[in-house]
DNA sequence: CAGAGCAAATTGTCTAGGACAATATGCCTT
DNA sequence: AAGGCATATTGTCCTAGACAATTTGCTCTG
């Protein structure tokens, strides 16, 4: 009925496993029948038990898929030989991408990852209202929040950071940005495009969706979020509601690739064609192949030039 | 490999309908096989095909589960039954709680209520943000924000509020109440006590956390905030590094009693003694009956009460 | 009459292996 | 190289049974 939530979570549950990896409870158990892993104990009743190597090992795997790897080759491979072609294809992307560690220059990003290990909430805080005084909203966002994320993110990849750790520096960053973002002057009544900022139900990641909504709001929009974890149906409601130009989703890595894929098809279904579907975030589901109607902005920078081509293809026809 | 969406949902598959009514596939199986509904029809591939009114009577179900309605007495009426009891409930529960329409004589708390049935986005955070420069943060939260939460939860309750329309409201308050925190000045690196805040894993309602957040820091507090849903272990641990006198949690009526009570007792056996448990919330469990070395705050008022208690009871040494 | 204790009913989630459509891969031909 | 086609891969759906956790309803007791 529940997944038992031992004191030392030396085993996981299935439904913990999926929660943790992302990978769906009828992947797991298919992948066991045919590679043999993973090859989860049994508990006291029958079900199975994940140790946290193997719940480790699944997080890899499921890093390497999202680079597009298959599962046949690289589930039942050892541990050794994941973690290389981890590497190997981190490095490549790197170069490929230009991703390297980079940020601003004038912001030493560094100095504000050992903040957070050393839990100097009060620094932390400060050093980021700082930065986002100095560089000004859209820069922050864009050259010390967003890389910042990609070293946290590694950093808790690794398990070189906690839990607790990594939710003191979401709760500041957001802090920081919401407060910026409230000195944005308002826009007027009829400034465009209006924009409706969710999230799918499966997506309880705000962060991303807020930093959306920072470079909106820079750039001149009218901004109506809904938070996350927006049903479908309320999706369509609201934007009509609302009379939105434009529904903005921030998808993360967490979600489920198909998943995206399906709930973005089906919003264009059931959205009116004037009304734009613009999906951002880290999710792949982005970077495979293009959507009909949905425009996928898979850097930060996209969004000022998706607002720009709105108002280039809308002109204003009372101004 | 993934579920087609026509072009005209004029049915849904398995997985569509867990994405719009929050229902497990395996609970929406199973309630087919022990109740008979729903009783959805076969495509071409013998896979289910729901129609649109088992997915609307499916929401109206969950609706009904949340308030407490068990499987076995709902699912399997017929939807005019559904809606009756979804009426009747929630004048019953008004009048059982005594929570009369109470709140600032200053604010027309009706008019913001308009508001938000109206999608007046903008109106309503203007009219948010004029109420709590003119009352101040800590009556804006207690005089309007807690009382507007009760009339929404109620409408909500009712079915007269769409789902979006609470995201909204919960979004703008957040917004306002964010941006005021960020008005009062910083405390000094002495000042006392220094609060962790946060909520159980099983709890996703930030709103409330904030609130108490907010007053806490207007008392004067060094508020450290981890955001919602921290693991047990870890909020121990953030106790630890950040050396806080007091860890306050925020628990709504969505948990579970009996998780409450548990998760409070257990987080008291793992934490130091000196510190306290502040256990705030509408959650049923702080009412029923008193856990030793856990301070239940049943109303927002008491969360001033306790700052001072506290600091009776722990005069500052150094000054 | 409130509360404690216990049996019975309820309910969500797990189990097993089989099936198959959608996609990706490899090979052959031009 | 580029296009077309067979084959392999892979995620999700299917059925039906089981059972632990919780809730409900009853009875006994102070």
């Amino acid at each position: 009925m529940n997944t038992r939530a031992p004191l030392e979570p030396l085993t996981f549950s299935i439904a913990g496993v999926e929660r943790d990896t992302g990978l769906a409870k009828d992947t797991l158990r298919v992948w066991e029948r045919r590679y043999g892993f993973p090859q989860p104990g049994r508990d006291a009743f029958g079900e199975r038990a994940y140790g946290l190597q193997d719940v480790e090992k699944l997080r890899v795997i499921k890093r390497l898929l999202d680079q597009g790897h298959r599962p046949g080759r690289t589930v039942g491979l050892p541990i050794e030989e994941l973690q290389r072609l981890s590497q190997g294809l981190s490095g490549e992307r790197m170069r490929a991408t230009g991703l390297t560690q980079a940020g601003s220059d004038e912001i030493d990003l560094g100095e504000i990852v050992q903040m957070i290990k050393e839990h100097r909430a009060e620094d932390l805080r400060r050093a980021l209202a700082q930065a986002a005084i100095t560089l000004g909203l859209t820069r922050f966002v864009t050259e010390v929040v967003a890389p910042l994320n990609v070293r946290v993110g590694e950093a808790w990849m690794r398990g070189a950071l906690e839990v607790f750790e990594e939710h003191l520096y979401t709760e500041s960053v957001t802090t920081i940005i919401r407060n910026t973002i409230g000195n944005v002057p308002e826009q007027g009544e009829h400034s465009t495009p209006k924009v409706l900022l969710t999230t799918f139900p499966q997506e309880a990641h705000a962060l991303g969706l807020l930093m959306a909504q920072s470079l909106m709001a820079v750039e001149g929009c009218r901004c109506v979020s809904l938070g996350t974890q927006t049903p479908m149906r309320d999706i369509v409601l609201a934007a009509q509601a609302h009379q939105v130009d434009v529904v903005a989703l921030s998808c993360s890595v967490n979600m489920n690739p198909n998943h995206v894929i399906d709930g973005l098809q089906e919003l264009r279904a059931m959205l009116p064609t004037p009304v734009q579907i613009w999906a951002g975030g880290s999710s792949t589901a982005l970077r495979r192949r293009e959507l009909p109607g949905v425009l996928a902005l898979t850097q930060l920078d996209d969004i000022a030039l998706a607002v720009r081509q709105w108002r280039a293809d809308h002109p204003s026809p009372t101004r």
